[in-house]
DNA sequence: ACAATACATTGATAAATGTCAATATGTTGG
DNA sequence: CCAACATATTGACATTTATCAATGTATTGT
């Protein structure tokens, strides 16, 4: 169960830790960094035109999964706020969420990034 | 068993991918983020003195964890490049190694941070 | 040389994770 | 309403991980 991950500048108490560390670990899997890179290089994929932008069927193709293992990936990045998801239809459009990063930037520095 | 760390401006290649997955799997902890926190802070710990530096034991303390765990940590971080450790006589000291927060600041652009 | 110290390694165990097949849910077109 | 489609959820499985107790290794002080 993923930790509330609040947004403050953040000491460095229990519950920070641990809300970054839930973000590094989303960020600790090859195939999330593989979406999340593509994610951030494409504003749209050749799966659903070039009018939403990048659905989850793309994302299977970028990746090589089963749609399922996609679908379990997108929630763990979703939960970390690093992606933002919004369906349209019967598609689910994915996009960078600026937020975790946020986080991260200001959390980088506590610990000698 | 870690990949081999390359500290190269890097292409989203599949090696990179694995490259850059270790370390945020290596900063997925919050013991190991209580870690980096610490020898971030602080340049000498109550254990060995105001000589040498932060030793294992003071990690010990600071996160309470047992010895062996401690150690696995360790070992963790320094494989990730985000640690040093240094054997004096007795004692491991420790201190940040900016290679891998080089990496992960090379890293981030590419996934949307 | 010996005892004590500091850390590493091994072995064991419970919990978490990544993956897919099967199934369920929700949406659209006819 | 029904069939097709896109995605989510569930269940199962193998792998990895965090942890500690027990033991091993290396270094120091006497």
């Amino acid at each position: 169960m993923p930790p509330v991950i609040e947004l403050e500048p953040a000491p460095t108490s229990e519950a920070n830790l641990e809300a970054a560390a839930w973000v590094f670990k989303a960020l600790s899997d090859p195939a999330r960094l593989k979406i999340l890179a593509y994610l951030a290089s494409h504003d749209t994929g050749p799966c659903c035109g070039p009018e939403g932008g990048i659905c989850a069927c793309d994302l299977e193709a970028v990746t090589g999964l089963s749609q399922p293992t996609v679908s379990h990936h997108m929630k763990c990045l979703i939960s970390a706020k690093l992606v933002i998801g919004e369906k349209r239809g019967r598609w689910m459009y994915y996009r960078i969420d600026p937020k975790g990063f946020a986080l991260l930037r200001a959390f980088l520095p506590r610990i000698g990034g």
